[in-house]
DNA sequence: ATGCCTGCAAAGCTTTTGCAGATGC
DNA sequence: GCATCTGCAAAAGCTTTGCAGGCAT
């Protein structure tokens, strides 16, 4: 048996050739994919899984905690696998790389703000859009 | 000439009764509401607009800055009336009621993480997805 | 009169679903 | 063998676009 198809098991999830290549993939490649990113690296290594498949089970993926869907914008979701360490995003919106970061002071203050109101915090999605920081010393 | 109209012709936009209309309805009616509430509202009060203006309409909001678009989830985009207060946004999961926020703490610690990766801040969007803190005081 | 604006319908893009056959256990 | 899973194609949900006519200036 091998790596990964113990988490699909422990999901409750048969280990079967499209779910064992979908885990594979998110764990190989770049974090942040679309499903039509997974769904083209699927196609590259001439492996017939249809698109819907993909997005079936990045479905089950999610409800099993194995990955997080993220919608930066509008258009597409992208997913990545969940290595327990949870994070925020930073979007570079001149060459759209995705930059991870933890604050466990701005964690602390969202909690207090939902408390502050009579609520109790669930989760939270905070995504920082940014860009290249000018450098003004040298323009010759 | 109407209050609304100049903020219209400051845009560039003329003065169509589409226009006028829905930034009416965002002035009037509750907070984020989405494209398709917006087109009811207007079905109700009788008017003869398009869904399809209502959408090129918010959209030419958005780039003149007189109202905000929101992505809090999938599903469709919500928009609401830029007051010139910067505020973020928490869901309540259960009742899908939205409460407004600002906290200049967490503003500046956004800022300041943006800058740590050498990058400068344009925009940010945080959500806090939150339920009903359970009152275990009064379990009778 | 001119060019911007609009309604309608059709298309676009992402995601979901129904179904019959295939596969894991 | 049986339930779960999958591919395909069709549908669904949200949003954008082409076009011919309408309206503001």
């Amino acid at each position: 048996m091998k790596r990964g198809d113990k988490e699909l098991k422990k999901a409750g999830l048969k280990v079967t050739l499209p779910r064992v290549k979908i885990l594979h993939i998110l764990e190989q490649s770049e974090l942040h994919m679309t499903a039509e990113d997974i769904y083209l690296k699927l196609i590259d290594a001439e492996e017939d899984v249809g698109i819907a498949t993909v997005y079936r089970v990045l479905a089950q993926f999610e409800s099993a905690r194995l990955v997080n869907r993220h919608n930066f914008d509008s258009g597409p979701a992208v997913y990545e696998l969940d290595r327990g360490d949870h994070h925020d995003h930073m979007v570079c919106s001149e060459t759209g790389k995705v930059i991870e970061f933890h604050d466990s002071e701005i964690e602390k203050l969202q909690k207090k703000i939902a408390e502050k109101h009579g609520y109790e915090l669930i989760d939270h999605s905070l995504v920082l859009f940014v860009r290249e920081r000018k450098k003004l010393t040298n323009l010759s």
